[in-house]
RNA sequence: GCGGGUGUAGCUCAGUUGGUUAGAGCGCUGGCCUGUCACGCCAGAGGCCGCGGGUUCAAGUCCCGUCACUCGCGCCA
């Protein structure tokens, strides 16, 4: 017989009735009747009742091991009598008596128990993520992981698709996120970076002349944490095609997201071709570039409504070059004057101005707004919007950036809070046509909005001619449920292109060419046109895991301080090792303390 | 860096308007119990009420500061 086990804590059934069997696992929980004692035995696969009573010789062992002590039993496999079966378990229709019982791991007292699916502080968790990963869904959202993670590469090889990996000691790229840094130690006060994602090695992979690539890839990056992003670090679907359109690069990534959606869920998962939005269409009518399309309210711009009108606020607020935009509250018109003052006091704790409204009650408009605005004006916005006689609507006036901004959170928590968002499904849209370049008001400078390797539409003729603020780029996002699941583009595969677009961005040839060297020559050298994409695993698993915190699908996640509680990183180094690495640490200036009488 | 929330037993939480000795469930220890599967019953141990200061006759409760965790903003090509 093994020394372990004979069979896995899930296997046993009736066919195994008279079988002598050992299993090892963790005591899941005990149930001591005194003379008669239960012990649920948990591994990986499942739980077995185990039981024995107290004639049998390991009886006095098996009564004072404690939960999560891990054991190995033996024993013979018999049926349940048909009022003990426990439907609940696919083992429930046996038992295994105990004749031997051995202790291999014996636990102390616990942290936290594995027992229940009780919540728990998230720093006990980390801290002690061996037992937490125990537990029921924690344990089995890490084999989900797995398994998505499978059928991603099963999708991709299908498709022609060849995995290859990049390194993970590279140069800093003084583009996008704070990168972490390594020190060398052969070359004194130099850094390697960790990637922040295989950008250029995937571009130089098809200059290298290999026509479609992915890789499971870890990215890694210095900023703050959210619910949906771990910090530190987190993997990617990384995806570049050679010869490749818009349209091949989705027509290659719909089915993966689809046909992996519908693979690990019951709930309905929008058809492919996936929707299409532009990004200044997105903006308006979701008031976010990261729609929930499971919300079935519209954005509409109700700016002209108001200009020169009777509600003077927005009247001169639109003078002065802002817009109005309206939310709709379908069937809120009739709720209590607190419903919409409540609405107010939230856009203002977001640091809004304000959020104005009108109730619609029994046909008749209501509200500080529709008093002044006048019958005309009032009708034309109720055409406008498809009010009808018990609807709210609210309004967002700003400039145009910050109407959107309000609009689009007024949007999710007017249909979060009318119930009208379905839960129960996975709305996926396309944001395509991303601007090229963005203003920014404080630099009061042009720059890139997003990749600055992005082919602009129109190529060099439009980088020459048009308003750069109206150059669209071959730049675009999935999104799913209002979570950016990725962002991708078709490159810019061409050097005369490149340098005029940084220029654009006020970059000079120079510049260009100190910081980005390896990829330009490379395209001197023959580049196909490519492009490609990056979903992010961590946010699929996190869907379909139907998590609201990334860090539940993450083995051993980071705190949001950046802390590993388990391991201790980060921590501090040998005065010897900084030396070999030429480090020396010059700590931050203490806080200066209130000054004391 | 900024704003919101939370912090009471090993864990989950309750604790009224500031008022006697801070409670419950789980877990732990001891006792009883031969069919449980969240086993049941009895008893017990276990508390710097995050920390520091203040107001008060009196602070878990009110005020100020601070720390930790978390959500959001900034940040995230």
């Amino acid at each position: 017989m093994h020394a372990y086990r004979t069979h896995t804590c899930a296997e046993l059934t009736k066919s195994h009735v008279d079988a002598a069997v050992r299993l090892s696992g963790w005591v899941h929980r005990k149930r001591d009747h005194g003379n008669l004692l239960f012990v649920d035995l948990r591994d990986h696969y499942g739980i077995t009742q185990c039981v024995l009573d107290v004639d049998a010789d390991a009886f006095k062992a098996v009564e004072a091991i404690r939960s999560e002590s891990v054991v190995t039993i033996t024993g013979k496999v018999v049926a349940r009598s048909p009022e003990t079966v426990n439907a609940d378990l696919p083992t429930g229709e046996i038992e295994v008596w105990i004749k031997d019982f051995e202790v291999q791991s014996a636990t102390g007292d616990l942290p936290m128990p594995v027992f229940g699916e009780q919540e728990y502080p998230e720093d006990i968790r980390l801290r002690h993520r061996y037992l937490d990963l125990r537990r029921e869904t924690m344990h089995k959202n890490i084999v989900l992981r797995s398994q998505i993670i499978r059928s991603i590469r099963r999708r991709m090889e299908d498709q022609g698709f060849m995995e290859f990996q990049t390194p993970i000691l590279t140069a800093s790229s003084p583009e996008g996120a704070r990168d972490f840094l390594v020190p060398s130690r052969l070359h004194p006060g130099k850094f390697y970076a960790l990637p922040q994602a295989p950008q250029q090695f995937k571009q130089l992979i098809m200059v290298s002349g290999f026509d479609r690539y992915f890789q499971i890839a870890p990215c890694f990056r210095d900023e703050d944490a959210r619910a949906d992003r771990s910090p530190g670090e987190f993997y990617q679907l990384d995806v570049e095609m050679a010869f490749v359109t818009q349209d091949d690069v989705f027509a290659a990534i719909e089915p993966v997201m689809a046909g992996l959606f519908k693979e690990f869920t019951d709930r309905p998962v929008t058809d492919t071709p996936f929707p299409r939005i532009p990004y200044r269409e997105a903006m308006l009518k979701y008031g976010t570039d990261k729609p929930d399309l499971r919300n079935p309210l519209v954005i509409e711009d109700v700016t002209e409504v108001f200009r020169d009108g009777g509600f003077g606020l927005f009247a001169k607020l639109i003078d002065k070059g802002a817009v109005v935009r309206a939310i709709p509250a379908p069937g809120a018109g009739a709720n209590p004057r607190s419903f919409f003052d409540k609405m107010n006091d939230w856009a203002r704790s977001e640091g809004h101005a304000g959020l104005g409204y009108i109730n619609i009650k029994d046909g008749v408009p209501g509200g500080p707004i529709a008093k002044n605005l006048g019958e005309e004006r009032l009708a034309q916005l109720r055409e406008q919007m498809g009010l009808g006689d018990n609807d709210g609507v609210f309004f967002a006036a700003g400039a145009e950036a910050d109407a959107a901004a309000l609009a689009g959170a007024a949007r999710t928590k007017v249909g979060e809070d009318l119930g009208l968002i379905d839960a129960e499904r996975y709305a996926f849209c396309w944001i395509v046509d991303f601007p090229m370049y963005e203003y920014d008001p404080d630099t009061k400078t042009l720059d890139f909005s997003h990749n600055p390797f992005s082919m602009p539409q129109g190529g060099l003729d439009a980088l020459e001619t048009k308003d750069p603020l109206d150059i669209l780029a071959y730049q675009y996002d999935i999104v799913c449920n209002g979570i950016e699941l990725s962002s991708g583009a078709i490159r810019n595969h061409r050097p005369d292109i490149m340098y005029k677009a940084f220029e654009i961005a006020g970059y000079s040839p120079e510049v260009l060419e100190e910081r980005f060297s390896g990829m330009l020559n490379a395209f001197k050298c023959g580049a196909p046109p490519h492009g490609g994409i990056a979903p992010g695993v961590d946010r699929i698993v996190m869907l379909l895991a139907d998590e609201p915190n990334i860090r539940e699908v993450i083995l051993f996640p980071m705190n949001q301080r950046a802390e590993d509680l388990m391991m201790g990183a980060p921590n501090t180094v040998d005065l010897k090792h900084l030396r070999e690495l030429h480090i020396r640490v010059v700590e931050p200036p203490k806080k200066t303390a209130a000054p004391s009488e």
